[in-house]
DNA sequence: GCTTGATTACACCGATCTGTGTAGATAGAT
DNA sequence: ATCTATCTACACAGATCGGTGTAATCAAGC
């Protein structure tokens, strides 16, 4: 019997303190060695569960490629919501910005299957609200939710410099006037 | 006599090769000797004009930090002007998303210096931006600005990511959304 | 001609990187 | 009790990292 109770497989252990670390001080900063001795365990049996660095970089993200819960809300409810939940993530005090950016970012030519990972996760965002807005019958869905997804990311960026607080509250506001400006409203979006 | 003239000083030619191998393969993923490879001289005088590598990744950001040049033409047209180039900065090949906010994910908690700067650079294109739409009399300056500036963002991060070319002018529209929300019009602004 | 400053080549440092090879310890299942 | 799978420690490989020390070379100015 070991003295500390594993409790989750080892593959998920590893996830765990990877994505801490990889998301915490960036996946170039991390290495295997740092992760492993981190979880408590010999880098040859990180190996063992991993092909490769990219391998566990790929999982990692493949871990944060959550998709969005079902709601029975209003999709305007969902859609503020999300942007809600975007000024909270602001200040818990770990935030280090989207790790899908910042994985295309760090990685930059090399490691095709991370990008493709970040590439799909942010579709997937953008295909999520697209439908929101879609239900909510405006006449341009692409472009009102790409224009959301930018406020969303750009809102991320600004924070991960500025650290302004008040940025998550500015760029919700900015999610309202461009819905309004598209025929949403809150009475509208009930009815 | 040398082979190649080299016409501009040294450190002109160290940091025109820095700025494009930082920019295009990442900070990180540059070293010090393939820095000094390209430009074709020895690490020893690379290191003779720059104390360190986070001394010349310092003025690296330094030298891209430019100030937005002077315009005799209304503030709303110079506002429009900077969605206009960042569209057409997609379009360019080479775009590999914002130097400074790339600087600052890649750096993560290390190096201090290249914080500050990026840091400088956004709070410096904030104040221009909440500039002109001071001037364009709108009632809550800075909101609007940090929402332009939001979009900025967002819009390189999305396309960072997702390579859409229509990105650019999603965010041009939604900027004209929320200054025509702000009481801006292109009738109002030239009066 | 001589001095001065810049640049050169090149070896070297210690640290870190990803990844592997190996042999033994451990624990659970049958 | 034995088989099997896992994890261990640990050494090691080959590469790269940022950074330094040194002696020779080269060109320009006086």
């Amino acid at each position: 019997m070991s003295l500390v109770a594993p409790k989750q497989p080892m593959k998920e252990r590893i996830l765990d303190t990877a994505d801490r670390l990889f998301y915490q001080r960036g996946i170039r900063a991390v290495g295997v060695d740092t992760i492993a001795a981190e979880v408590g365990i010999s880098k040859r049996t990180l190996y063992n569960h991993f092909p490769s660095k990219d391998g566990l970089v790929a999982a990692y993200l493949m871990r944060r490629f959550v998709p969005i819960p079902h709601s029975e809300k209003s999709p305007l409810d969902q859609i503020m919501r999300t942007f809600e939940r975007l000024a909270q993530g602001f200040a818990s005090k770990g935030f280090r910005g989207c790790p899908f950016v910042n994985a295309v970012t760090e990685i930059g030519e090399s490691d095709t299957e991370a990008r493709k990972i970040a590439l799909a996760f942010k579709e997937d965002r953008i295909a999520w609200m697209r439908d929101k807005v879609t239900k909510l019958g405006v006449p341009d869905p692409e472009t009102l939710a790409t224009q959301l997804a930018i406020l969303i990311d750009g809102a991320i960026a600004q924070d991960l410099v500025r650290r302004d607080p008040e940025v998550g509250r500015k760029a919700q506001q900015a999610a309202r006037v461009l819905l309004a400006h598209a025929g949403v409203t809150a009475a509208a979006a009930a009815s």
